[in-house]
RNA sequence: GGGAGCAUAGCUCAGCUGGGAGAGCACCUGCCUUACAAGCAGGGGGUCACAGGUUCGAGCCCUGUUGUUCCCACCA
């Protein structure tokens, strides 16, 4: 790995990084251990679905972990990135079932044990693909480490979390309203429902009142819950409907009597201010039953149909169930009228099918003890969310959750631990399973046929990982992790549970800070998605531009928690810039050829090494401070501004003369020495180039990637020099802009005459003008006379370029008149300032010598500007 | 109904604690200058959505308006 060899002339990631990576993994780099010498830094995955594949999203979300745990390690961290994935049990099962229903086969009809048997099989073959995905990233995980939410490690988290919230009485078994969904036949968390915007019927209907002629209106958007009413209610101070509270009204078709309630819940001002109450399908309707002590009758089966209850619609579907419905009601004259209403319905997140409210038995968690901690830890700032503004999302949340389902329909996942005694009916819960009821004795236990929530392994993902409920040593060291990075979209279903879990059961956040990122949208800014078939995949991507390139463009332009938008144009430029730093290392290995070549800097310092240096040294300040505040993309943009301005366009031009004279050894240490720390920068963001470039060029130890970060050096800070070098170079650029526009070829040289008060800089920059902005020679001096010379005036010099033949002296006259201006304009601009006593008195000291400077330096262009002039007669 | 984000060059976006606007792409001009045409040099282009306010000074802070996106709630 380690010998030198030729660069290609193009940087080929497809013939890289494979490479690259597999020579990290066989090095173990990747790799932490408890190592009481060292601080530990930690990041734990967000763990993908096993029937996830590489998406944008994962993409972005594991480049910024990737960035920072590679930062960190080469910081001198024990940098843990703990890896992992998701058994995801509502997906998985789905899928399963899917490819069971292609054979012909049913869950029900192989039974629960046959289909865990598949379901783990499925894990073997598919679960692994995301992890080979993620891998040509480049993503730096501690592989050897990796978990699985099923594993026997979070398999005994979850039960020991489970068992300790049961017998604190935070865990509770109960009859409630819950979000169920009829395709995927299991009951959902409030988390997990999205509304969307429908158009939909707004039913009136008629109900006689008992014993009158007279009917109360009300208004439904789902008639065929009718058959499951109990009751009537109307707002307690609505005088129209007084009188009615506490008779009865005449459920249509059904031909029952229900009584008409008074509660708060009812809005008088909307529809006609009475609301049919079907406690078994509506949360609110629940509620409302439970204040009235109403009965609760259900009507439709899990699976989307009318149950017997319903009678003659029994069979039905929900939907046929209200055609049907409304039909028998128009004709029995119960129907007044239909409008046409547009609202929110709850859809299922994973299969997007209308979510039927329904009361069931289901497991949940009691939210409200859990749920004041984990308010406490933000707002105290044990754990801090960037940027802050996502804390308010979490507060919200927290502040008003409601128990948590942790019950489903499902096989796939952790079962949930609680028998049942057919006996005596005891409920036994605990962390083994039980052999016998301890209340009867009787041996028949049955054990609850569902299972947990997927979320609610995720939740205990930063301490199950590393070993909890055992006390160990990683945990120890470990534990509580450093960052935690994410996409907003998931901080009710992941974040908020993480913390509290963690508070709850290890007594300290997970955490200490939550770097949130947005969405990756597409080109349109529209979400990308398997329906819109807009999703573009990372892995082609990586496979056209590189892994680098993708990386790259993920970190530029992009600040914490805003959504940014996939553009090829973007990729395309960051493959450009992985090229021109290969092409840049391909420049300095060719000069160094067969040389040793040090890696320390060498005693005596040119200017422009000086200034190269100087520059290189705030850099490093600079990109360190932004990944300290978690900006990674201004840090990269500073990264790219000098790599390629500074670096490229600049030193290795200044160097080029000096690399065939004597001073060419120097050179080449300096030119070596900066590389070295700029691939040394831009490997967190660029790991597989750097890396590859590392090891053609002179180097120590056995990868870039284990090598010290760079660290600020007040020694290698040369103001002085940084500023000689820039006066130079706008000489330069202030030639090069004349030479254009007057048409002049690079290839016409013209003697360059330099009138400044800073002589030695210029004789010294003297070889940079001369290769740099075409000069045959350069004269530096006081004054020059020079016959029918242009004039370019810079802040500190006037440069004289005898080019007659080629000035169009009027045209030149207008430029000069025109620059004039603009420099007046500036001028008048900051004497206002300074005239301004108010600025002079408040601003600070540093603020108003800089305009007083900048004031000098302006007067001085424009008496160098009218000399120029008055030249051209 | 509640909350949040965004509005800056033709396009996509940066702009960190207020000191005088940047990048990439696109466009125009000239260059095969022996690391790189995936390149080099140069150029044009912005009353930083609008209206007030605070301040010596506002793209940045405050208030309001408009447009836009998202989250939450769900009046049946």
């Amino acid at each position: 790995m380690a010998e030198k060899k030729q660069l290609a002339k193009v940087y080929e990631p497809q013939e890289v990084e494979d490479r690259i990576y597999r020579f990290w993994t066989e090095g173990g780099y990747f790799h932490a251990e408890v190592n009481p010498d060292k601080k530990p830094y930690t990041i734990v995955m967000p763990p993908p679905n096993i029937t996830g594949q590489l998406h944008m999203g994962h993409a972005l979300d594991n480049t910024l972990q990737d960035i920072l745990i590679r930062w960190r390690r080469m910081q001198g961290y024990e940098a843990l990135w703990m890896p992992g994935t998701d058994h995801a049990a509502i997906a998985t099962e789905a899928k399963i079932v899917e490819a069971m229903a292609k054979e012909g086969l049913t869950k029900e009809g192989i039974g629960r044990e046959k289909f865990m048997e598949r379901a783990w099989a499925w894990k073997e073959t598919y679960g692994n693909r995301i992890v080979e995905q993620l891998k040509k990233l480049g993503s730096s995980c501690d592989w050897e480490r990796e978990r699985f939410t099923m594993d026997e490690g979070c398999s005994k988290a979850v039960r020991e979390v489970f068992v300790r919230l049961y017998e604190k009485g935070l865990i509770y078994r109960g009859e409630r309203m819950i979000n169920w969904c009829p395709h995927c036949k299991t009951s959902i968390s409030d988390a997990e429902v999205e509304f969307k915007e429908m158009d939909a019927k707004f039913y009136h209907l008629r109900y006689p009142i008992e014993g009158t002629d007279s009917f109360l209106e009300l208004a439904t958007t789902r008639p065929e819950t009718l058959l499951g009413d109990t009751a009537g209610a109307v707002h307690p101070d609505d005088e129209r409907y007084q009188a009615l509270v506490g008779k009865n009204v005449i459920l249509p078709i059904v031909n029952k009597a229900i009584p008409v309630v008074a509660d708060t819940y009812v809005e008088m001002d909307f529809g006609t201010g009475v609301v049919k109450i079907t406690p078994a399908h509506d949360p609110n309707d629940f509620e409302v039953g439970l204040r009235h002590d109403l009965p609760v009758i259900t009507v439709t089966t899990e699976d989307g149909h009318m149950n017997e209850l319903a009678g003659k619609y029994e069979g039905m579907t929900i939907a046929e169930c209200r055609k049907a419905i409304v039909a028998d009601l128009e004709e029995g004259g119960f129907l007044v009228k239909t409008e046409p209403l547009v609202h929110n319905v709850g859809t299922c997140y994973r299969c997007g099918t209308t979510i039927e409210p329904r009361v069931s038995l289901q497991w949940f968690v009691a939210m409200k003890e859990l749920a004041a901690p984990a308010i406490e830890a933000v707002k105290t700032d044990r754990t801090q969310f960037v940027p802050e503004r996502f804390e308010k999302t979490y507060f919200h949340w927290l502040e008003n959750i409601r128990d948590w389902c942790i019950s489903r329909q499902l096989w796939w996942g952790h079962r949930i631990p609680a028998w049942y005694c057919p006996e005596c009916g005891e409920t036994v819960v605990g962390r083994e399973d039980p052999t016998a009821c301890p209340k009867c004795g009787c041996t028949a236990l049955r054990q609850d046929e569902d299972t947990l929530d997927t979320w609610f392994s995720s939740a205990l993902w930063p301490f199950s990982t590393l070993g909890w409920p055992d006390k160990t040593p990683e945990l120890e060291y470990f534990y509580p992790t450093d960052t935690l990075v994410t996409g907003y979209d998931i901080i009710p279903f992941w974040v908020m549970r993480m913390m509290f879990s963690g508070l709850e059961q290890t007594g300290t956040v997970p955490f200490d800070n939550v770097l949130i990122h947005g969405l990756v949208r597409d080109e349109k800014g529209r979400k990308m998605s398997k329906s819109l078939g807009n999703g573009i995949d990372p892995l082609k991507v990586i496979e056209e531009f590189g892994a680098d390139a993708l990386r790259f463009m993920l970190a530029t332009g992009n600040s914490p928690g805003n959504d940014m938008r996939f553009m090829p144009d973007k990729v395309e430029s960051s493959r450009n810039f992985a090229n021109k730093l290969w092409n840049a290392a391909r420049f300095v290995l060719m000069n160094i050829g067969e040389d040793e070549v040090a890696l320390t800097l060498p005693e005596t310092l040119t200017t422009e090494d000086k200034w190269i240096l100087s520059k290189f040294n705030t850099l490093v300040r600079a990109v360190t401070e932004n990944l300290e505040k978690f900006e990674l993309g201004i840090a990269v943009q500073k990264l790219y501004d000098f790599i390629w301005d500074s670096y490229c366009d600049w030193y290795i031009e200044l160097c080029k003369s000096r690399l065939q004279g004597e001073d060419a050894m120097n050179a080449k240490r300096v030119l070596v020495y900066v590389m070295n720390g700029m691939l040394q920068l831009l490997h967190p963001f660029m790991p597989f180039v750097t890396e590859e470039i590392w090891q053609s060029l002179p180097h120590e130890g056995e990868t870039l990637m284990c090598t010290a970060w760079p660290v600020y050096d007040e020694a290698l800070s040369f103001a002085a020099e940084e500023r000689e070098m820039e006066r130079v170079m706008e000489a330069i650029r202030a030639i090069r802009n004349r030479r254009a526009e007057m048409n002049v070829p690079p290839s016409k040289k013209a003697e360059v005459f330099v009138e400044t008060a800073f002589v030695d800089t210029f004789k010294n920059g003297a070889p940079f003008m001369m290769r740099l902005a075409s000069a045959s020679a350069v004269q530096v001096g006081d004054s020059f006379e020079v016959e029918g010379a242009v004039s370019i005036v810079t802040a500190d010099a006037t440069i004289k370029i005898p080019m007659d033949a080629l000035v169009d002296r009027a045209a030149e006259k207008a430029r000069l008149q025109k620059e004039r201006d603009n420099v007046q304009k500036q001028l008048d601009g900051v004497n206002a300032r300074l005239s301004n006593k108010a600025f002079t008195d408040k601003a600070p000291e540093q603020i108003v010598a800089t305009a007083r400077e900048q004031a000098a330096r302006l007067e001085e262009k424009l008496a160098l500007l009218d000399q120029s002039m008055a030249a051209l007669g």
